[in-house]
DNA sequence: AATGGCTTTGGGAGCGCTCCCAAAAAGGGC
DNA sequence: GCCCTTTTTGGGAGCGCTCCCAAAGCCATT
């Protein structure tokens, strides 16, 4: 395969630590011997193998992306892909690795553990869409793994990026409120999430600063699939709500799908708010009013703050980043605004 | 962090050959020796550093997908996820890693090239997506790396899963050919890429079969992208089609769209056909007709045969192997058949 | 009790790199 | 031209593992 150190050192008549600190852009080289040793690095093709490397650096210039949840959801959901592809971008630029995990393994979790952040195959983790007690987090911070979840998290000691669910919420249900509609029901995410219990919140908000009751029935539990938000909403339909939030677009598209088996018109005879702003929103008809969720942005900053850390390792006592995107409230056709 | 085989060879009394031994379910070890080593190993959380074994054996049990594509593209539709999908459920049932790499880095693809293959992360790759003439599939062969293409290569020596795209291409227009219809017209994909180009074939081959005309007129091009797809639809609708095929669903949404926004119906003015059947197509209105491509399938396939490339290593005189799956129509309302 | 074959165990060498320190070369001031 | 400082270069050690071979232990047979 690709030749090695030594070689590229007889080759250019010099030794093995010279030619390392050429690839490793040190000091204290002649240029002319720099040169020189470029040009057989060129040549040959040659590339540090990265397995030699890393067991005297400690360092693998990989991060992994954990996923702890199921996987269908994962990428029924454009929510996942879009996550991926900001951190991606960051990644590439900054030269490092994206080692993709979903700890779905039969022989659980903890072998998962071992296998993919014990060995030592990686230098930090992004963490997304886990559940609030899920163990793996306790278990990154006992190791010291530098880590960054994309989504909030209580332990104060965990980096994290996440969203302002509650006022993204809150936009969505008071636009419904604006437009004249009191009796607004929702589906929510799953409330072992923190997205699931933020967007509960806002919706809860939002109609109390409005001085609307809130109707525990009005309230139903989905789980962020389109399946799960279709069993919700035929709960929904029989309470005579004027209104639906769901708190995300792949369960608003449960919820129209629902509606229209009913026989119901969408906005004349139930608004629908959705959160996300995923691609499928322009598709629908009527077309989605929703809150966008900078999703592409977060992955690329929670990566950018992991490799951030990497780098610039902090001290013990200095505070965990906890980073919160605002919401923004996009106004389609599904709520009857337009008309 | 981990201890080391040595520090667990001391604890449990034994020499570090013994371990390794252990470790790697090797025999010639007295049982009872074998439990004292399990026992110290699952007490003390030890997991063998990957670096390490890896410098010796010269596996690193990562798998790489390599995407030379642009990224926009493949995260917006949901192509890639489902095939990431499958792919990652066989990984991980092998105990092997995937490592996820976008040749879309401005240093250019032989940087990434070397980064990623030459550095010896990888056992074997997945390419997906390509365009037929990409270098990087004349840059795998020459280095003998083994890999697995989603999509077919003409080169003989490459292994492939590919789906059969002419087939579903002919289902789809001669679906529409059965309703009367005889001015389709047809968006296609990139014809640079086998997928674009074999869909294609299928259009034409369904029309000779049945002696229409292959107006070059009705053959515009596409990207995969629902905003390539909404160009090449206005420019159609100016010549009087009756049914358009769109080689692709998301290409299947933009044209949805145009049509509407030209104040026609879908499937009364403009019949509607797709290729994929990703979720979108059941969320429109009306749901899309559409040809099933069991992307998902194709990837846990080819992860499959690139395992068992890597495991049992095929002698140079040995085929590739070169496998492909049946297309089944799925009729919904877009066509107008359910009317 | 000694021999020969088997199984089990231990330790040296080495994978390809980085790090460190010492040696060699180059420069600078008198 | 000499001595001292600084820059440049080379080679040993070692990261944590696997592989190989030799040594030790075990058992049955002579």
């Amino acid at each position: 395969m690709s030749p090695t150190l030594e070689e590229i050192a007889s080759l250019a008549g010099v030794s093995r630590s010279t030619v390392s600190r050429v690839v490793n852009d040190q000091p204290n080289v002649r240029e002319q011997v720099r040169e020189r040793v470029w040009q057989v690095i060129n040549d040959t093709g040659y590339y540090p193998h990265a397995a030699a490397r890393s067991l005297v650096t400690r360092r693998t210039h990989i991060v992994g992306v954990i996923i702890p949840e199921a996987v269908t959801t994962l990428f029924t959901d454009p929510f996942f892909p879009h996550l991926l592809c900001g951190i991606t971008q960051t990644c590439n630029a900054q030269r490092y690795h994206l080692l993709l995990s979903l700890f779905n393994h039969p022989a659980g979790p903890e072998e998962m553990y071992r296998r993919v952040v014990r060995s030592g195959h990686l230098d930090g983790v992004v963490v997304a869409s886990t559940r609030l007690d899920d163990p793996l987090i306790a278990r990154l911070l006992k190791d010291r793994v530098p880590f960054v979840m994309v989504g909030r998290h209580p332990d104060e000691r965990v980096n994290y990026v996440d969203f302002d669910n509650v006022a993204a919420a809150r936009m969505a249900v008071e636009h419904l409120i604006r437009l004249g509609h009191h009796r607004i029901a929702t589906i929510t995410g799953p409330l072992n999430m923190s997205g699931g219990q933020d967007r509960l919140e806002g919706y809860r908000q939002a109609l109390q600063a409005h001085r609307l009751p809130v109707d525990e029935d009005l309230i139903v539990e989905g789980d962020f699939t389109e399946d799960g938000s279709m069993a919700a909403a035929r709960q929904l339909l029989s309470r005579s709500v004027t209104a639906i939030f769901a708190a995300s677009d792949m369960m608003a598209v449960g919820a129209l799908k629902v509606v229209r088996e009913a026989g119901l018109r969408v906005p004349q005879d139930v608004a629908l708010v959705g959160l996300d702003d995923v691609p499928v929103a322009t598709a629908l008809q009527p077309a989605l009013t929703t809150v966008r969720q900078p999703i592409e942005q977060m992955g690329s900053m929670a990566a950018d703050l992991l490799l951030d850390l990497l780098e610039n390792p902090p001290n013990e006592q200095a505070p965990a980043h906890k980073i919160i995107l605002p919401a923004k409230l996009v106004v389609r056709e599904s709520c009857g605004a337009l008309q």
